[in-house]
DNA sequence: GTAATCACG
DNA sequence: ACGTACGTGATTACT
């Protein structure tokens, strides 16, 4: 029989830390837990021991601290962000029925040992689980201890057996505490013998095997003078040591390991502690269900289904459709089937269900009256169903509200949307587990094929359920704007992007390919000749094996598994080995083949176009994304690289304009920091990088070289994302105080610039988030860490988001005049793709001038800031020849 | 599944 | 004193 033992302040921190700060929609923290959860899971399946228990600190952690190495707890404490999750966490504890052990005035330490002697005493085995090497005195024949580390958030537990700690430290495990007892330990205010440290004390241990050991024949000992005279007048230090470093196993709690055998969870007290903390997986894995009084609370919605069959029963709906406020649509992907929710404040609704099956009239009729202006609706992914309705060239308007998009804009970093999911965060309700919870009765007169929707049914009552949350939130945090004139009139405009496509020339695109095998396979050889053997040069273990081991050149920079093998360590490498811009070329090559020839080459369509997917509600900042494939990093900036936008054509008889915005944002940063130098520099028109450095450098326009354009432009660039002296000294290769004097005289010429800095940070950590001139907000509970790094960048995402956020809002805003211009105008010409300061419209040859100055207008005219915006477009056959 | 690398704005 | 720029996505190797 095994018992196993957790050292809980000691498995919480690891898990604190190794996990990234998670918090649920109303602010409580859960890394820690969630982090908790799973390590014991591990555990459990690698040790299935009989009994389980925890133990907790009560003390202070202000003396001996069991805090993984590296935090300095023994004068801080423990971070807020960690200590509100503790009673949390003990809460779930109990609701798991595993019992925990504290004491006050008691440590962790004290209360391992005294259970796993106990543990002893009754016959059983015990694993004692920690991070801390204190415990490793406590090994003996049955008690064995798993150590926790961890290392890049991966957690890992080696064994410490008898043996194995026989094995490293050359001694018993009892005799630790000699070895504490010698050499001390800060961080539990064991002071040790002065002058002697681990090397030191690990040698006298094993060769006299205890402190006893080394002081009963102390005279004949063979030691060096200095040592001696150290351990001589160091007696008393020892002794106090020795007794200081000895876990007491005598703590005065009641415990036999019967007492934590494992039971079974309390799936009604688990149950709600799991969706308090939003952790639907866990929920799953437990195979937890909600307690019988849930069910009782849900709202209670009255369904009649209707399954519409005649255009006679229709033409009675849609009039009530039109009159309603609005109406929840849930339509199927392939619009074969919708199911409309009339939902009324009462929480009762009536739900047709709409099948092309059962239908006998047009169908497409149908659908084209229900997707015109006529009715309200309101929807859970927009973007998604105009996909559907441009396929079908049906009408994409009247709709009111999208649940997704809105749950976006009231957090742009929650990472999902998913239907389900929100309705674990705004309702703690878990849906995956939930029966149908209508009124029973009208479920039941439901015909069996209805009832196999239940989930449908149920899925109309939430999206209902999260637009009456969500439309107030979004009026009183004024975003009720941004979604109705920006984001969900850019839905049709995406789709009908999507479904447009990029033309792409598969027959160029293959030669090209060719081109670079042909070259990938020599300076492969070449390669290898240098090396002297073949090995994997895509692997940077074996490559970094190569350069630094076997070349034996200089390595700068490492990563978490060995060295670095990036461009920017190579690049300096480049004059100390040929070898070396043999790799360069090769990394260039094969990127250019694998992800851009060989990816694309995948995804063209039937049609000889590549479609991407832009998504909507990914970016933290209010930019698109663009998957499968990304068309927003197609090479430009090598000259081979910029060989692919060659590929990327008008179709015959039409050209591409491409038009982008001439320094988007630093203009918008002008504008908000109402900064006179630098809004007169954009209004004279000057070139903004010149400007900037003539005024770092103290020099005119016309004296600055090309290498203080150069500087200027990294300041530049550097004052948007939030830099710091280090990063610019890096980045343009100068000493460190070289930049920051350029920084100092920086923000001397721009005193605006430092002024908003200053005041920006300070507002969002008053208000807990920044937003763009229109209003789009992210929240920044990083500001509020304890944690330096990850405070920092929460300073720095407050300098950056207002900045890279705007310019995603003003494009995007020209995207939908543009759009909607090029058919109020009876033009052919469509949007094809955005790169987040670029569009790029695919019109007819005839239409190229005209679109071009529409392009320009639109994007220019999209917003008015106290500067102007500047686009420019330009016309070509292809990409290459109009960017 | 994560890390390393590199493509873009 | 801390560690060192913002926002993305795809590929490859490796555990």
């Amino acid at each position: 029989m095994k018992l196993m033992v957790l050292d809980g302040n000691s498995i919480v921190n690891r898990a604190f830390y190794g996990v990234r700060l998670l918090s649920t929609r109303d602010g409580l923290y859960t890394n820690a837990i969630f982090g908790f959860l799973n390590i014991l899971q591990k555990l459990l399946e690698e040790e299935k021991p009989e009994a389980l228990c925890v133990t907790f600190d009560l003390k202070a952690p202000t003396f001996r601290h069991k805090a993984y190495e590296g935090y300095k707890a023994t004068r801080h404490g423990m971070p807020d962000e960690l200590a509100m999750q503790m009673p949390v966490l003990k809460e779930v504890l109990d609701a798991m029925n595993i019992p925990r052990y504290e004491l006050e005035g008691w440590e962790a330490d004290d209360l391992l040992g005294t259970i796993s002697r106990k543990c002893e005493a009754a016959g059983w085995d015990c694993a004692i689980v920690t991070g801390d090497k204190d415990s490793l005195q406590l090994i003996t024949d049955h008690t064995k201890v798993k150590l926790v580390t961890s290392r890049m958030g991966q957690t890992t537990t080696r064994d410490m057996t008898p043996e194995s700690f026989r094995e490293e430290y050359g001694f018993d495990p009892i005799h630790m505490i000699d070895l504490k007892g010698l050499m001390g330990d800060s961080s539990d205010n064991i002071p040790g013998v002065k002058g002697i440290g681990e090397k030191t004390a690990m040698t006298l241990i094993q060769t006299y095997g205890s402190i006893e050991g080394l002081y009963a024949d102390f005279e004949a000992a063979a030691l060096k003078p200095a040592q001696r005279k150290k351990l001589d007048e160091g007696r008393e230090m020892a002794k106090l040591s020795y007794d200081l470093a000895s876990i007491r196993c005598d703590a005065p709690i009641v415990f036999s390991p019967e007492d934590a055998l494992r039971r079974e969870v309390n799936n009604d007290a688990l149950y709600p502690l799991f969706l308090k903390l939003e952790f639907s997986k866990f929920i799953e894995r437990f195979g937890l269900t909600p307690p019988e009084e849930e069910e009782a609370q849900q709202p209670e919605v009255l369904v009649t289904a209707v399954d519409v069959l005649s255009e006679g029963q229709m033409g009675e709906i849609f009039p009530l459709l039109e009159q309603a406020h609005h109406v929840v649509l849930l339509p199927l992907p392939s619009l074969d089937g919708v199911t409309i929710s009339l939902g009324e404040s009462d929480q009762r609704s009536w739900l047709y269900d709409i099948r092309q099956s059962h239908y006998e009239g047009d169908y497409t009729a149908l659908l084209r009256r229900l997707f015109s202006g006529g009715i309200n609706k309101v929807v859970h992914g927009l973007k998604a169903l105009c996909n559907a309705l441009v396929a079908e060239g049906l009408p994409m308007e009247g709709f009111v509200f999208d649940t997704e998009l809105a749950a976006y804009l009231l957090d742009p970093t929650a990472g999902s949307y998913e239907l389900r999911k929100l309705a674990m965060s705004y309702f703690k309700r878990d849906m995956e587990m939930s029966v149908a919870y209508y009124n029973e009765e009208a479920f039941s007169a439901l015909s069996d094929d209805l009832k196999a929707q239940t989930q449908w049914y149920e899925d109309t009552a939430l999206i209902e359920a999260l637009y009456e949350v969500q439309q107030p939130q979004l009026a009183e945090q004024g975003l009720i704007d941004l979604l109705e004139q920006v984001e969900m009139p850019l839905c049709p405009v995406l789709a009908e992007m999507e479904q447009a496509g990029f033309l792409v020339d598969r027959k160029a695109l293959a030669d090209f390919g060719q081109m670079l095998s042909e070259n990938i396979d020599r300076i492969q050889q070449e390669i290898y000749a240098l090396a002297g053997k073949q090995f994997n040069i895509n692997s940077t273990q074996q490559l970094g094996t190569v350069l630094f081991e076997d070349l034996g050149l200089h390595s700068f920079k490492k990563t978490k598994r060995g060295y670095s093998t990036s461009a920017e360590v190579l690049e300096k490498l480049r004059p100390y080995h040929e070898i070396v811009p043999l790799i360069l070329e090769y990394r260039q090559l094969s990127k250019l083949k694998s992800t851009y020839v060989d990816g694309l080459t995948k995804v063209i369509g039937p049609d000889g176009r590549i479609h991407t997917s832009f998504q909507n509600t990914v970016t933290a900042t209010g930019r698109l994304s663009s998957v499968e494939p990304n068309l927003q990093n197609i090479p430009v900036r090598t000259p081979l690289g910029a060989e692919m936008r060659k590929m990327f054509m008008a179709k015959p008889g039409h050209v591409l304009v491409d038009a982008d915005y001439s320094q988007i944002e630093l203009r918008i940063l002008a504008h908000i920091a109402a900064d006179e130098a630098m809004l007169e520099g954009f209004r004279t028109g000057a070139d903004i990088h010149t400007a900037t450095a003539a005024q770092v450098f103290g020099v005119e326009e016309d004296q600055v070289t090309r290498e203080m354009r150069s500087s200027a432009k990294a300041v530049n660039f550097g004052i948007v994302y939030g830099i710091s002296a280090f990063s610019l000294a890096e980045d343009i290769g100068v000493p460190q105080w070289k930049a920051k004097e350029y920084m100092e005289r920086y923000f001397e010429k721009y005193a605006g610039i430092r002024n908003y800095q200053k005041s920006i940070v300070a507002q969002a950590k008053e208000q807990g988030y920044v937003a763009t001139e229109m209003g789009r907000r992210r929240w920044l509970p990083e500001l509020k860490s304890s944690n330096f790094n990850l405070r920092s960048f929460g300073e720095r995402v407050a300098l950056n988001m207002p900045i890279q956020g705007t310019a995603a809002d003003i494009i995007k805003l020209a995207m939908v005049r543009v759009q909607q211009r090029l058919k109020a105008e009876g033009l052919a010409g469509r949007l094809v793709l955005q790169v987040h300061d670029e569009l790029i419209v695919e019109c007819p040859e005839a239409e190229g001038e005209r679109v071009a100055r529409l392009l320009e207008e639109e994007m220019e005219q999209a917003v008015s800031l106290s500067v102007p915006l500047l686009a420019e477009a330009k016309i070509g056959r292809a990409w290459s020849d109009a960017h």
